[in-house]
DNA sequence: TATGAATGAGGGTTCATTCAT
DNA sequence: TATGAATGAACCCTCATTCAT
């Protein structure tokens, strides 16, 4: 009865558009408030449609804070990439700083999202929980298997991997946290500092000697 | 009108007894349920008294937190003691693995309390949100003037330390969160392990060569 | 957004009804049994409405009380109008009579609103109370006032016009309580005997002999 | 097993005293604050009593809040006392001058307790709600009974004295209530003036010409 | 008699979600 | 699809009164 002729997908592409707009002032919203201070009523506010426009498009208000986490650790994810050991790769050192300039450019650029998968850890929905836990322990164990692959590779000195995962995750998360803090990443000069910090730190603590 | 005679005396004793009761059992309340999710009827349920039994002993839900929280951060500010630099003290890698020790048995007996430190990172009341980031900073000040005292003293690396302390602080973080993370302290075992890695990493980190 | 279209209008003037439908019933519920004893639940109850419906409408239980009070005040102050004192208009006597019955038939056509401004005399809200002084000290000023020119064009006798305004400020005060507690009007006939009298009273106590 | 021996009379006294206190200071904060907005609290703080203790010698807020009210009813009662029209008596208007500075004193002298009068004026409990009403009843009562006197007399005009008491009832009550409310009784010297501007208005309006 | 800790029935208000238009 | 009025379950907190000591 509507087959998917050009009407229909015009209508997609309008609603598809309607709900990032949403998402995005609701990513704000959520940044600046936190998660429990920020009442429907503020996100329709800020997007300009009516309440029940709102539940048009997410199913809840936490449904739409998941979405958001969710998008927030596929960019995450996606800016974490292995390095290249082949022997026409640039040296490793090289390729880490790269990473975590990476990583430092998409929390600044992503202040919102950020703030919320820093401050809003735990706690709220269960879902929302299990996301966050997942995550972390998705990235603690990508951490340990690039480091045991150093490892083997002799790249690294003979450590506790897993140990060593966790610390490595806890420098980042609160070099991201410090970031944060930083409203309207007045340090961006220091950007650059930490980073190497954080890496410097990193590096002797993982290779050692 | 009414001298500290016994009667009085004992009469505060229990008042102060009753007291800690429900401190107790908010905190355990607090750790399982995470603040938002805790409610006064939660807690007096738990304690097994009435609703105005509750606020004869604390203003409101947001100051009974408060409390548990400041008490946390005395406990853990008191776990956390300089080294002894002098000839006839212990080395410095004994006395500073015996201070991860420290701060791990004191996470792993006040798991709930550290649950709350740990998990309610931010976004609670602003008094609360307060003195937890100006718990975290104080924290972050004091490892750095340990630093700089260490590079002062030729014991540590030429480093930034304000970047290091940031990173120190964050292995610490990560290193609390994993025990607290892992429930009823099943990994006991482990906690020594985790600890000499943990320091390990940060010695090499700071230390350097 | 939304211009104020036919759609747009009939909402206001929805909403504009369902306003007065809760402020009629409030004024009724408030009058039969004072500020104090009167709770929401009680409005929303006697309005049919749900909890949430009656903040959508009013900021408060105290915002509610201070709005038909507002109301009531102006519609008293509306009904008082000087006398006309140039030689075309009815003698002054006979619009003295008029002023009175005018008050008179307001406060038995209001009655539930008069009994709230008699019955609620002082010690709510702040604000309420403020605003009620208010209203007497205005009262009590324009009453002053008539009499200064009423003195002045020889009409009354000479007299301490402020203690007099007091004193015909009480008799109509009085004059409302009388009317107002006997339930239901039943004096309806007596109403003009009352009037009558009362204007005899204050026309002797100020015009003297 | 206890006769009215020393002990238990000493023991009666004693408990008088404490009650006149309670009663006493009672009044004060009554007076202060507002029936409603007076705590139980307030009054055994104020008495520097235990909250049990307060129940002891009174059955609730209400009763002794009623007591303070009869108490004042009484003392008003007496001081309203009948002209003496014998030949050997004071002129009347003497008589009456006197009468309503007897008044103005009372309730200059118990301004606490005349604020209660005049404030609380009803919507608290139901039995003050009628001990009130039956108050002002009986005041206009004795008020009419004393004006057919006056007229069967010769002394006053032919007025419709039922509504003639309204009016008088209304100057006092106005009067009174313009004494409470200036604070701490500054005027003090206006009393005087008021008290005769009041008369001479009420005398004009009886007797008339 | 005196105490004051304990009680618990409300009271006002908020806010995520629903649903008739 | 869009609207926003309506809903009502919660939640925090107060305070008059009771009762064990």
């Amino acid at each position: 009865m509507m087959p998917t002729d050009g009407r229909a997908e015009r209508a997609n592409k309008k609603r598809e558009l309607r709900r990032r707009e949403i998402l995005d002032v609701a990513r704000a919203v959520f940044a600046e408030k936190g998660y429990h201070h920020t009442h429907v009523a503020d996100i329709i506010e800020a997007a300009g449609i009516a309440r029940g426009t709102f539940y048009l498009y997410f199913e809840s208000k936490s449904a739409i804070f998941l979405e958001l986490l969710e998008q927030l650790l596929v960019e995450v994810r996606s800016s974490i990439v292995g390095v290249d050991t082949s022997d026409s790769a640039p040296p490793v050192q090289v390729q880490l700083v790269d990473r975590i300039r990476r990583i430092l450019h998409l929390v600044v650029e992503n202040h919102a999202l950020t703030t919320i998968l820093v401050r809003e850890a735990v706690g709220l929905d269960a879902e929302v929980d299990a996301k966050m836990r997942e995550f972390y322990q998705s990235l603690h164990f990508y951490l340990k298997d690039a480091l045991d692959n150093g490892k083997a590779m002799g790249l690294l000195r003979d450590l506790d991997t897993e140990v060593a995962a966790f610390c490595v995750l806890g420098t980042i998360k609160q070099l991201m946290e410090q970031v944060v803090m930083n409203e309207d990443g007045k340090l961006a000069a220091d950007v650059d500092r930490i980073a190497l910090g954080v890496l410097d730190f990193n590096l002797r603590g993982l290779i050692g000697r």
